[in-house]
DNA sequence: ACCTGAACACCGTTCAAGT
DNA sequence: ACCTGAACACCGTTCAAGT
């Protein structure tokens, strides 16, 4: 009971010390926020951060961790059969996580740990989009095709663009596919 | 004389400092590499390239500028008419700049000066992948195709994998668009 | 005009000391 | 176990002073 107790606890600071830096992270971009802000916001000290998380890429990660739950409990919820749709909606639902996505990329260089998530991510991107696609494709050419709707969706996120060329992108894209599976 | 004498020295100067940076950059990551470590490397002290570039950001847009007119130059010298084989060149020939790419990606967010780069650099790839595309597409669909090249190209270089799986990405990505294109 | 030594500001991280 | 105050190391940048 102690220990539950104890275990919640840390579960809850630990929580809002993500919370805190979700938003921050998300607002502001990664490197525009020191450790120090976190905590601020948290309602802690800068070190006490280091008594949750080894370092700010950790952090980073527990962040990654929390948006991509929440991203996969709406998309678990979406009811949308259209592949064009189901793309669009994923682009506006990640829009304002451009900045994240931009870090991800970066700090993976350089820390182990978000390279990991990274990997895991893209995996479970892979697999939903799998699930997506005609399923006559030969394997490669799937395989080809996951990497070529992930790279798209990336590229329109991190390059933004008006509404109307997005969903020319996302149409074009699906037609392709479409036609040269059948082709 | 005396004053076009003063401006070679100079452009000796900052190109010496610039292929330094380079060097390093693409090596061990714009992050990774104090702009000290640029200096000793150039033969000057740290302050010494504020008196060439106003801070990091446009040290790396000098950087950008050199390899983007290194790899234009090869790219125009290019006897390859198919188009699987110019973007597996492209591919080839950037993938030592992967990091350089996502640090653009990152560096855009903060620094002006990356950003409008990066705008730059998208215009000329824009032109160069048009011309490459059959002509007969509708403009918002050659304008979408060019994006999903370009947002492929990206894709694959920062997400490396075997040959034999990018070569399967380009060539279904090529195939998609002539076979998207014409139904 | 060009370059330097010294300093400033900021930030991630650590650590000894508290409870 | 959890948290803090104080300090360290590092780095981008500035500036007064030299030639």
């Amino acid at each position: 009971m102690p220990r539950n107790r104890r275990l919640r606890d840390r579960d809850e600071k630990r929580a809002e010390i993500v919370a805190a830096a979700r938003q921050l992270f998300v607002e502001r971009g990664f490197d525009a926020v020191p450790i120090s802000r976190v905590a601020t916001d948290a309602g802690v000290t800068a070190n006490t951060i280091y008594w949750y998380f080894a370092d700010k890429d950790e952090l980073l990660v527990a962040v990654l961790e929390a948006v991509l739950a929440d991203s996969l409990q709406r998309y678990a919820e979406l009811a949308e059969p259209d592949l064009t749709g189901r793309v669009l909606w994923i682009v506006s639902e990640l829009r304002s996580l451009r900045t994240l996505v931009d870090t991800v990329h970066s700090r993976r260089l350089t820390s182990e740990a978000v390279d990991n998530w990274h990997n895991g991510f893209h995996a479970v991107a892979d697999e939903m989009t799998r699930a997506s696609l005609p399923a006559d494709l030969p394997t490669d050419q799937l395989d080809a095709t996951c990497h070529i709707v992930t790279f798209v969706i990336e590229g329109i996120l991190t390059h933004p663009a008006d509404a109307a060329t997005t969903r020319t992108i996302v149409e074009t894209l699906v037609r392709s596919i479409i036609a040269g599976g059948q082709g």
